[in-house]
DNA sequence: CCAAAAGTGTTCTTACTACACCCATGG
DNA sequence: CCATGGGTGTAGTAAGAACACTTTTGG
């Protein structure tokens, strides 16, 4: 390790790519940037690094900050680095990307920091390659990316729902964060077969039509053994 | 995004988990600290970022100069960023680390830069909880796991190989990551039917004894489908 | 009673494990 | 011809896909 000649200073931020889902869609928080570079485009909450605080504390942080809704249980975990010389006209910054999951949660209020923030479908975001600022769309690629595949082997789609939630939600969170349908029955039994992915609290849920659904809570586990393929499972139509 | 308040100065450092195989065992490159802190102790290779370099650069040309060896063909990639506040007691530092994988290389050469690198169990590194400098062991330990795991459901085993290498060669990287013996008749059906893990040279292998094996080059696949299941795969004994 | 969604049963097919067995070479 | 490792065959088993079918509610 030569820590021996300079140590040119750099910026360290975060930029967090949280997600969630509304509508039948897989949507981002974004906010509008109201000053340059990249004036009034949209991009990713984050911010600054301070002198004494730990990575992941600044992500929570800015994440609390710039939502102004309590984000209890979000699923928080590192992406990756981005440290492009030029990604930031102003200086040299190495911004250190997090992926959050969320449930729907209600729109960020006005007059707050998070007055700017707002829910926009990853689609939108990500097929106009100007949408987003920085480097974000690149981002928010790695993001979609890495929570579509650990829907697969992990049990993070459960911090999609809420803190109880039917199989058909949690079936809903796949579908949408996969883009394809899956078969109810097998995706019930694959569910509530995996060891500590969900646990019955014995309640039912009050069901627009047809038979109520039993209430589920997220289970112990973290991983799925074995996982819900995302390749050869059964999509209807 | 608040990039509008101070922006604290960093250092940024890339630090590099180097694998290979020697002697049956999984190893790392490490090398010996010659100055304060941790004088006398082992440390990942790395180093800081300069200026007008983008952070692969950065983590290429540390391995370079500290290896010594032309390290041709080697798999890199990012693992992920280190930044508790005391992590380095001189600066405030973040560093971003890289797993690389390469087939065994001669011995760093003395009279370079790399005079002090050695290659090392990273059994021995990891069970002497202060064995490393830093919070080396933690990203270690991050590297030893993906590399495990990648090995899974991707191609990346045939790093570790030389350009051309027979099914059992890389069984035996196999062997020596997961810490398992596997079935030689299966995990050759398995290789050698998954699309594009690898091609016949046509060539065989001057065997020591036995029948000569077929020679291969990895093939142009990046993932497997289906994946080795560490889990599931059958262990010999 | 009908529609609709929840949940279960069942068949077909695929893929993996375990291990037997043959192949090809060196000593 | 024997030991050794390379490679193939194959039976038994586990798991998933597809889809029929039953259950339970609201209208």
């Amino acid at each position: 390790m030569t820590y021996t000649s300079q140590h040119p200073p750099f910026a360290v931020t975060v930029d967090i790519v949280l997600l969630t889902i509304r509508d039948d869609r897989l949507c981002a928080l974004v906010v509008r940037r109201g000053s340059p570079p990249y004036e009034g485009r949209l991009a990713l909450p984050g911010g600054f690094v301070e002198v004494d605080e730990n990575l992941e504390t600044a992500a929570t942080r800015e994440l609390a900050e710039e939502t102004a809704v309590q984000v209890k249980a979000v699923h928080l975990e590192q992406l990756a680095s981005y440290g492009e010389p030029d990604r930031d006209p102003r200086m040299r910054t190495v911004s250190v990307a997090w992926l959050a999951i969320a449930p729907d949660l209600p729109d960020p209020t006005a007059g707050t920091d998070a007055a700017e923030a707002q829910w926009v479908p990853v689609g939108n975001l990500l097929d106009d390659g100007d949408a987003l600022a920085f480097d974000h769309r690149q981002i928010l690629t790695h993001g979609v990316e890495r929570a579509q595949a650990k829907l697969e082997y992990s049990t993070v789609g459960t911090a999609f729902c809420g803190a109880e939630f039917t199989v058909a939600e949690l079936r809903h969170v796949y579908e949408v964060v996969w883009g394809r349908r899956l078969d109810p029955g097998n995706f019930h039994r694959k569910v509530t077969g995996a060891e500590g992915f969900v646990v019955e609290t014995g309640e039912r849920a009050g069901g627009r039509s047809g038979r109520p659904a039993q209430l589920y809570r997220r289970g112990p586990a973290d991983l799925l053994h074995p996982p819900l393929t995302r390749t050869s499972f059964h999509a209807v139509e």
